[in-house]
DNA sequence: AAAGGTGTTTATCG
DNA sequence: TCGATAAACACCTT
């Protein structure tokens, strides 16, 4: 479910309520969650005691920083946190309880039991593999153009698969790469490496603005998604193609359509995302074949 | 009413 | 190595 804006506020919700708190033991009801090579005995063991001195972000990964651990949570698709008091009845789909010091529960809820949640000695965090193959958070310092471009010019995939691919910058989900896409006027079925360096700046400037603003608004609650605190995003309401099939183009009024790119439903408008018009290189012979073939 | 789709990542296969 | 596909799981919509 959540991209980076949702994760980027949900942490921000879990610092209001549960920066300082201390963990005085911790309930786990679905083993697979606790991915290797701890086992869920010695997760909950090293965690009673610990206090939550802070909580940082890497992509769509939470980093919850204690005294001598750095505890990774991933929320995949359907991943919350919850804050509830002790006597509050445990809903469904509640797979960990950290129990604190106060008397407080901080709740993890996941209906598809696909979140991850993994330890790290707190010295060895940026040891943690998936953050050392991740690509740049997509703001303007981390996000360079000129290694965008490279990277685009490398890569045979469809644009969309490349800018899903959190190697190549980190965050970006289904929803905000279609509207990156838009905003950016590129077909999402397009070559990365026939993208030409205008495009490519266009494309990574709609990246950075589009998560920022989201950002800014609390993220997009479609379905489900709620932060921490309970509230549902505001960036829904700005979606100009995600969700919007059949709906009318915000830029040209033609109807958003959708298909299916990397094995993920995309949205997109069909007048404004043209694919460009092969244009062979202007070089040799070859140039003369393609004259008159279109 | 069975089949297919859902905001993600990773293992596996060609 | 790269890129496509399936799998992890529960629920909702066609």
């Amino acid at each position: 479910m959540p991209e980076l804006p949702e994760v980027e506020t949900i942490r921000k919700g879990l610092i209001k309520l549960v920066g300082g708190a201390v963990i005085t033991d911790v309930a786990v009801f679905w083993d697979r969650m606790i991915t290797p090579p701890f086992s869920t005995e010695r997760f909950k063991t090293v965690l009673c005691g610990e206090q939550i001195h802070t909580i940082e972000r890497r992509g769509k990964y939470l980093i919850f920083l204690l005294d001598h651990w750095a505890m990774i949570s991933h929320l995949r698709m359907e991943g919350k946190y919850e804050v509830s008091e002790s006597g509050e009845p445990i809903k469904k789909h509640t797979h960990v309880i950290f129990y604190l010091a106060d008397g407080r529960q901080l709740r993890y809820l996941d209906v598809r039991k696909f979140g991850k949640f993994t330890l790290l000695p707190i010295e060895k965090r940026d040891d943690y593999e998936p953050f050392k193959k991740m690509g740049p958070e997509p703001t303007a310092d981390f996000f360079k153009l000129s290694k965008f471009k490279k990277d685009l010019s490398r890569s045979h995939r469809a644009i969309k698969a490349v800018i899903l691919d959190q190697n190549i910058v980190a965050g970006v989900g289904n929803i905000y790469a279609d509207e990156s896409l838009f905003q950016a006027k590129i077909h999402p079925l397009q070559y990365a490496d026939t993208i030409g360096p205008v495009a490519a700046k266009r494309l990574h400037e709609a990246i950075i603005d589009v998560i920022s603003r989201s950002v800014e608004a609390g993220g997009s609650t479609i379905r489900t998604y709620k932060n921490t605190l309970g509230e549902a995003g505001k960036f829904q309401v700005s979606l100009a193609v995600y969700g919007q099939t059949g709906q009318p183009c915000p830029n040209c009024g033609h109807p958003i359509e959708k298909i299916r790119v990397a094995q993920r439903g995309t949205h997109y408008c069909p007048h404004c995302q043209q694919m460009p018009r092969v244009r062979p290189k202007a070089t040799d012979s070859t140039d003369i074949a393609y004259k008159g073939a279109r």
